[in-house]
DNA sequence: CCTGGTCGTTAACATATGTTGGTCGGTCGC
DNA sequence: GCGACCGACCAACATATGTTAACGACCAGG
């Protein structure tokens, strides 16, 4: 399942590729700093690999350096539940210390490269980094908000909107972390992620997005996906223009 | 639509029945007094009243005092999407701080006493309260965490399970702010809520409530409603025990 | 080279849920 | 008292989505 592998090579924060992004809020030297001392390593993950697990105490806090995560709620029967995808930036295991342990867990979707923070030194944010601590509270609400919009998405959206939905919200995402190429992002989900994403069928899933492709709106070979036509999916997803949101980076 | 009333009587914080529940954190005595400074008032609203706007800032901050109140989202077409049921305690408008301007709506459902706050010394809870700021993130993330199991709920289960589902979340909610008299709770949802937190069409919700009803796990009779049996209806909900969570008090 | 596994696809079929439209009982304003 | 409106209910019907099962492509392991 996990392997956790600690990295010999690692980069300085002030360095981050990241944080050249204008969609991060820029940090000053002092908070910088601090970082870099929360900062314990960092670790590669294989794709597939549980980070952290619903139920449990998270030993770490990470932010993900590279590659896609998931959150997701598992039944007792199986039924799973994806809440969102993870990418760069996004900052994990809030929940470890805010209500004592994980509700959800949080999986790897490709291999990924995270930032390690120590949970000891979280408390000096709240002491010493007024600006930091608020960083960590709007991490959580943009986090809030990100379920609420897929929330929105599955209670109200047919599939192939709700598909739709869901590639233009990617696209925008990745286009704020310049990953995209030529209206191509990479595609690392099965339909069985979609599915859960969703909350369909994999056998749905299959439909849609057969129909998706058909419509000439997104191309799809193998782990690509290409938007051909970024208005006219957003026009069928029924999605307003929404900007991606500006977001604190740990 | 909003009518909002400046009321003459409040109650200091340090009276406050809420804070006697177990399940708020307690506050020191320096942070209860900063509280009590940070409070502006008290504001009376009326049933079905919009206290916040979706893409637009508040002038306010709120804390539930009494009554509920839902946060949803609204589509171009009228389509909405109530994420979550507010309650005593809930904290309203954080969005408005973090995110600059709020992404969803609040509305209340019935009539609401409302503790409100001053956005200009927002600040110095991260300045000069730790504890406060903490407990800021906290709710944010309980918060998140209520809105993802609510996706949950529409993305996997059977409506008749997910209409159980809520039902069982609510009483454990309420139950914790004891307003839960002889198994009766208050039920001020109409179908069309009802409907619209589910992700459900008001004709099927009709029929579920029905078969609910028939069922014999729970009585509906006006705006009441008396669950007969909370074990049995949580296994037909299949959800598990999870009691509700600690949370902070602003 | 076989083998088993995962992933995607398709078809036939079952069913949950949505839609339309109508009724009926309250309640509110006049 | 009347009419308008809203909330709940119901029946008939339409359809979106789920289920089961089978098949082929691909890939990793023995």
């Amino acid at each position: 399942m996990a392997r956790l592998e600690p990295l010999s090579t690692t980069t300085p924060c002030q360095n981050c590729a990241l944080r050249a992004l204008p969609i991060f809020r820029c940090l000053s030297g002092a908070e910088l700093a601090f970082v870099e001392k929360f900062k314990i390593g960092e670790l590669e993950v294989q794709a597939g690999s549980d980070i952290l697990l619903a139920g449990t105490h998270s030993a770490h806090l990470f932010t993900i350096f590279g590659g896609w995560c998931f959150r997701y709620d598992l039944m007792e029967d199986g039924r799973r539940q994806i809440h969102s995808l993870l990418l760069p930036g996004d900052f994990i295991g809030l929940q470890t210390e805010m209500l004592g342990t994980m509700q959800h867990s949080v999986q790897s979707l490709t291999d990924v490269r995270l930032c390690v923070f120590s949970r000891e030194r979280f408390w000096t944010i709240y002491e010493s980094f007024p600006e930091l601590a608020f960083d960590l509270t709007w991490a959580a609400a943009c986090g809030e908000r990100t379920v609420e919009v897929a929330l929105s998405n599955v209670g109200q959206r047919p599939s192939f909107e709700r598909l739709a939905a869901l590639v233009v919200h990617l696209y925008r995402q990745l286009d704020g972390l310049r990953l995209v190429k030529d209206g191509t992002i990479l595609w690392p989900l099965t339909q069985q992620h979609v599915a859960d994403l969703l909350g369909l069928s994999t056998v749905h899933v299959s439909r849609v997005l057969r129909r998706l492709v058909d419509s000439g709106l997104v191309r799809l070979d193998g782990r690509r996906l290409t938007v051909v036509d970024l208005p006219a999916l957003a026009e069928v997803a029924a999605v307003d223009p929404e900007k991606p949101l500006r977001r604190p980076l740990i």
